[in-house]
DNA sequence: GATGAATGAGGGTTCATTCAT
DNA sequence: AATGAATGAACCCTCATTCAT
């Protein structure tokens, strides 16, 4: 799983890392601004982490594991299928500054998972939990008729491309602050559309 | 646009370097192991590009042409719209280690592009160019009513959310080489269905 | 001022620094040098000095510093004008070693602040004192008519480029040990015979 | 002697390298920087003159004997011993711009002096040559008495010193191009003054 | 005579990590 | 528990010089 007992301390020091991996990148920040920015010595943090890569790791898998915890919340607090979709859209469109924070750093995350076994792991632990959550979905507005998919965990899979593909886009966009709405609503007609609601 | 003048040695020198990056990631590739890669002493590879940051972005300018290019090429030389979109996917799943390497020094680059002018302009070029040519074969399926779709700028960004996505999801899979094919498939459903296409 | 709180380890840096400055000059001096000779690691030197650029600033303040105190202190305890000039001189002219040292790093000094504002702002500084110093010495002379000179503020200018024209002839000299001493009187005789004295 | 036979094409290149010397010093002076300015290849530079050590002290020698050539011409056209005082002044503070160019570009030949031969070599020759021309001037005014000094050797050190230093100290004035002139004034008070003139 | 290509020898700076206290 | 001091390993970049043409 994603869980991770992390103390008072280790929690404060995961905040301020995540912060600047979100604005630089997780190779461009050093231990020393992260240390700054908690306000410790540098060696406080080799002193909890051991390793810079356990800290990044750590950090991850604790903003990963608040994410999923806070979509599994909103899928089953939602009624009908397509609110569930909805609900989850909602649930991960929070805010656009967040999502640029996590956007950036997941995006770091896939570019080492590919070369680093450890958070190789660590993005494939979220992506079954991710994905199971989107079947979930799925499953309940397949029973009903809502939706119209071949398959539970190939649409799955296609929800989670619209989401994630159009985050890097997003991304990208200069104006992302002003546009989040905008690809919020755009992720809901797509995500529907795919899935085949109302049809 | 992304065209380039690059000279033989030029040409050399990036496609070294293009492997690198897909292999190491660009900070992880120093200029050093470029040089030792195209055997040539480091100080050349400087010569030819003055900075590191030049190399880099000249080879993402490269690969990102030469998508650009094949993807083109493809789609006007399919016939109908369903077969367009065909076509497009097969130009863009060339090969398994290809697309690997390509997706991530994609990666690379919009992570880097969110903090860096260079790279975001790059970035924003080479997406303007994919959308129009996605937006392309969408018009053409919207005349004969193969397709439905509420907008054709929207689909576009839906169709290249769907393509990003999964190749994001792919590059995670520890069996990438033999499950390519199949990501190809997946990919073609997810986009016709998406279009609407066949309903 | 020139004052700046030096630890002893900075101490330590900053003597073997201004030696090898002094000898070799700041261009030509690398930190590795500074590092070996004063028996640490190079990057020590960067840990407590950030740059070499400050290195070499704060080791160029702080020799100006201590011939400011130098000179001040001997121009207090000589009785009469003259004697303050002797004095003063007395405290330029220590000892070859340290004087061709001095007068080395102080070449290179003048010859970076034309071109570099930190380092003209140091030399400024540091003018503006010894003017003072001279200005001092020469108002003293000027009451009991010791000395006649037109304006005590361009007085001091010319003293003091008597004092460094004399030490940039000195510095050619090739048997500029043994001939310290005679540069020594010469530099008393012109001052005081520029300053009128006994005339 | 400082003559030198040069070529137009060396020529072309040695004022192209004293330009940058002024501005940038000879370390901070990289030979495609001279070559660019001149608008030929880099190795054109190497090309005529083997060494960068070498153009550099040609450059040096040329510049010494034009100021040498200028000085001479203007102490022999002068009538009176201290007519002949102010017109070697009038030919020594010719511009600002040229001054500064000068200075700072001596600057650096006497901090290169102390430590490489061949340099000592070219500032001991200018320096012999510019004492003689002080040393002929103030002879001049001692057999009509119109100066006072213990030895005309000493005194044209003294009168050299006046003058270097107190281009020293112009070189580190913000605003040395409308204190040109003041300048000028103050040394040819300051040289007269220390001749004994007209007491 | 002239030059583009290539290189080797540094030089400054960054940064994760070690260690003694 | 906490940290200041120290370091080694890299890395990017500069630049005079060599060489084949």
């Amino acid at each position: 799983m994603l869980r991770d007992d992390v103390s008072a301390k280790e929690e404060r020091l995961i905040r301020h890392t995540y912060r600047l991996i979100g604005a630089k990148g997780m190779q461009r920040t050093p231990l020393q601004e992260v240390a700054d920015s908690a306000g410790v010595s540098k060696a406080v943090v080799i002193y909890y982490f051991k390793t810079k890569e356990n800290l990044v790791l750590r950090t991850m898998r604790w903003v990963l594991a608040q994410v999923a915890v806070r979509v599994s919340a909103a899928i089953a607090a939602a009624p009908s299928p397509e609110e569930k979709v909805r609900a989850m859209i909602d649930a991960i469109f929070v805010d656009a500054v967040r999502n640029r924070d996590f956007y950036l750093a997941y995006t770091d995350l896939i570019a080492h998972a590919a070369r680093n076994d450890r958070f190789n792991e660590l993005s494939l632990t979220f992506r079954s939990i991710v994905n199971g959550q989107y079947a979930e979905v799925i499953r309940s507005g397949l029973d009903g008729g809502a939706f119209v998919v071949p398959s539970v965990d190939e649409a799955a899979k296609g929800v989670r491309a619209l989401i994630d593909g159009l985050f890097l886009q997003w991304l990208e966009e200069e104006d992302w602050q002003a546009l989040h709405p905008a690809y919020k609503a755009l992720c809901t007609r797509a995500v529907l559309a795919y899935l085949g609601a109302g049809r």
